[in-house]
DNA sequence: TATTGTTATACTCTATAACTATA
DNA sequence: TATAGTTATAGAGTATAACAATA
């Protein structure tokens, strides 16, 4: 009995968070922290508010991921130039060097990933991986609807 | 430019995390409780020493683990048979049904998620994802290797 | 009145280190 | 001496609820 697909793709997402967690391992960063790094790479400076709906997070959450980031250096906070309530987070020079060379060793592995898949198969596994990331979307967003999170059932 | 493969793959994980964890939602299970309850159920009675291995955390974790399962009433300390140090824990009957249908449910995620693939791409993607895990773990085992955890370098 | 961020509180997962009881 | 499990302690991530300042 050979293993289930899902759990090949889960086994990949596993050995893939155990390989960045092993690489973080001494920079004081940690897979949340990495995961707002890159949220602000993509969105640039942006409100705490911002980064919580981006992070899929509590703003609670998102005050200590970045009180955190502020100790160790990575990111900035600065006035909101038109609202008082809003601070501005954004990335430091060092860190956004740090995010760009993660970014490359991302693609980088990818590749090599890639280059393990035997060339006749590779544009399958392109399109059945995206059409089963579709589907699974479908299929999540689906059942949340149905199970309004709280209250009215 | 599309998204990474590698990117698909780690948003297909992440959509099953949340979908799991929505279905838990009320039952008092946790991923990290259902992963212990899914190593019990391939392993059987096993020690607390034993779990620890199978779930790659710290005993000192199994046994807040255990703690809450048993609570929950998900599984049951017996003392070992012959090793008056170590306990076995086990299943309970609610527990083994409750696994017994998760699997099942697993089991026909999968085949949806396969349905969505074109017919013609399945043989190749199953092949490509097998060879795509392999080569991680190869890649993971041997940054592993080099870098001794603690210690000595 | 609604929004932004914070303080307060709490729970889960995780780890290491020290201790107890066995082997 | 080494092993199985627990207590003690600590830190990260997460959440809700109450509160301040500002829109």
């Amino acid at each position: 009995m050979q293993p289930l697909l899902l759990d090949r793709l889960l086994q990949i997402a596993d050995l893939f968070q155990k390989d960045m967690a092993r690489a973080f391992d001494g920079t004081g960063l940690t897979p949340a922290r990495v995961h707002l790094l890159w949220a602000l790479q993509h969105a640039g400076p942006s409100t705490q508010q911002a980064l919580a709906r981006l992070c899929g997070v509590s703003p609670r959450n998102i005050t200590g991921l970045v009180d955190a980031l502020e100790a160790s250096g990575h990111v900035r906070r600065s006035p909101h130039p038109s609202d008082r309530r809003a601070v501005l987070v954004e990335l430091t020079g060092t860190a956004t060097e740090t995010m760009t060379q993660m970014q490359q060793e991302h693609a980088d592995l990818d590749a090599t990933l890639i280059a393990a898949v035997a060339p006749e198969d590779r544009a399958a596994v392109e399109r059945g991986i995206t059409a089963i990331a579709l589907h699974l979307e479908t299929l999540v967003a689906d059942a949340a609807a149905s199970e309004p999170a709280k209250g009215a059932p």
